[in-house]
DNA sequence: ATCTTAATACGAATTTGTTCGTACAAACAT
DNA sequence: ATGTTTGTACGAACAAATTCGTATTAAGAT
């Protein structure tokens, strides 16, 4: 069972995971803000995401209520295996610079990230 | 001027990147390790590649020689960019953390990174 | 009851990415 | 100089992802 949302599928998943449950309008509005796209291409989308169990929905009314089934952080694992896969030779300390270069991180993230490795401390 | 490579082109680019210059069979051998793909295929993309201006390639010789033009730096910046602005909701920390939490990171690579961070000790 | 609005379903066109067969040319060996 | 090998070019088939038009149905308003 393959679970790696497209590109497309990705922009409805954001919308769903922000709003929590929602219908193909509530969707289809959001994006409307950033891109002009037909209402039945965002219908479409979601159908597509249903049958591939990306989505479950509710079809107890007319109007479909849907849901994610993959969590945001699943979908994050996934986005970095990949580019740490294809990119980044396997190294996340590689990764961790990078993002920690070049999207200057504010002073607040840096420290949660200190905080976050006092965990390793004690470690060996 | 678009340069988002695809899934294969960043296969191919791997190849470059490790090995400097080289030849459309270089790339064809290294990857044949792993998949099989026809020798025409990989020729192909190559020449889509330089096309859209990925890579740079030497035709002085019957065998024409290839070289990345983006650097594998600015791939991973891209790459970074992108899964940011798609499941991270823009947040460096968070993909930081993701990234250290399940790709369990090394001994050797904590410290790396905790030495990346003293960096911003005395910033204010 | 009928009209209008808002929803889903679905097929098909389009676009983008990938794969490969075939044609042709240069280099090399005989 | 002829045949064989090794390379490029290129068109076309195929596949995956995206977009949208049209048909149909349910709900709500008059």
């Amino acid at each position: 069972m393959e679970l790696k949302p497209t590109e497309s599928e990705l922009e409805i998943l954001q919308v769903i995971w922000k709003m929590g449950k929602c219908t193909v309008r509530d969707v289809h509005e959001e994006l409307s803000k950033n891109k002009d796209a037909g209402y039945t291409t965002t219908l479409k989308l979601m159908q597509i995401m249903h049958d591939k169990g990306l989505v479950t929905r509710d079809t107890s009314s007319k109007t479909h209520v849907y849901s994610a089934v993959i969590s945001r952080e699943q979908a994050q694992n996934t986005a970095l295996d990949k580019i740490l896969d294809t990119v980044f030779k396997g190294s996340t300390a590689d990764l961790v610079i990078q993002a920690l270069g070049q999207h200057r991180a504010s002073k607040d993230e840096i420290d949660a990230i200190k905080d976050y490795l006092k965990q390793f401390e004690n470690k060996e």
